[in-house]
DNA sequence: ATGGCTACTCCTAGTAGA
């Protein structure tokens, strides 16, 4: 079972690189983010022509998640408990090969301090809030996508000029933590645990080509797929080339 | 020191991303 995450930014702009990439890599489920289009105009055509479903959360212009799989899906639940139609498309929950699969795109921030920065805390312990709720961390559960959060110093090209910024404050690497106190593991550090590791990289000042970025992108497991998890890693190559978007895929394969 | 790119839109200039 191949998981991924990858925030495509802009499914629309970036339609021909994630039918090559599905057509290549042939992921049983992949959880897009930043789809940037309203449900009706969703591209569903090149995903089905290649046997994927797809279920869709999207908005005109910002956010928007979308997940195709391979596997029936089941049990679909768009939006955080209590949000209604104008809040931002951000989270989309699907139950597909056995697993429960919740794609997020977490709330950038924009600056530390700012409102938006306090909103986005908020989200992630409303966030928390929802594993709580509705699922226990005994069962098969990864919470992935664009967590807008570098997890720790090593996860940042500079730590020591980046120290208390945006991805990288104390704060919402503390709500991130809280999320994962839920009974979370970041898949990728099971097997790579050196510096350099990155899923996102701007597209100024030739960042990717001097590999200076994030690791923001995470794929988060429950101690079940711990268990199951034969290898993750960041699909570095997927950010070079033409018309990239900035973020890398990210997957794990699970027995 | 700054900004360096990309994608979006009822505004092709302003906003947002990260």
């Amino acid at each position: 079972m191949l998981i991924a995450t990858w925030n495509v930014n802009s499914v629309r702009m970036r339609l021909p690189r994630v039918i090559d990439w599905l057509a290549t890599r042939r992921p049983d489920v992949l959880c897009m983010q930043e789809t940037k289009v309203v449900d009706g105009d969703f591209p569903r055509e090149p995903f089905e022509a290649l046997g994927y479903r797809l279920e869709v959360f999207g908005q005109k212009t910002y956010n928007g998640v979308a997940t195709a799989s391979r596997h029936p899906m089941t049990d679909v639940v768009r939006g955080l408990p209590g949000e209604g139609p104008e809040d931002a498309k951000r989270v989309l929950e699907v139950t597909t090969g056995g697993i429960r699969v919740v794609n997020v795109y977490v709330p950038n921030g924009q600056e530390v301090g700012s409102e938006v920065f306090a909103a986005k805390l908020d989200w992630l312990r409303r966030l928390r809030g929802r594993l709580d709720a509705a699922f226990s961390p005994s069962e098969p559960l990864v919470l992935l996508g664009d967590m807008n959060v570098a997890p720790e110093d090593r996860d940042v090209y500079d730590p020591v000029r980046l120290a208390g910024t945006i991805h990288c404050s104390e704060p919402e690497r503390e709500a991130l933590r809280d999320v994962m106190a839920f009974g979370l593991r970041d898949a990728v550090r099971l097997f790579n645990d050196g510096p350099g590791l990155y899923s996102w990289w701007d597209y100024r000042a030739a960042m990717f080509r001097r590999n200076l970025g994030l690791r923001i992108d995470l794929l988060l497991v429950t101690e079940p797929l711990v268990a199951r998890c034969r290898l993750s890693e960041v699909d570095k190559a997927a950010r070079a080339g033409e018309k990239p978007s900035d973020h890398a895929p990210v997957f794990a394969e699970f027995a």
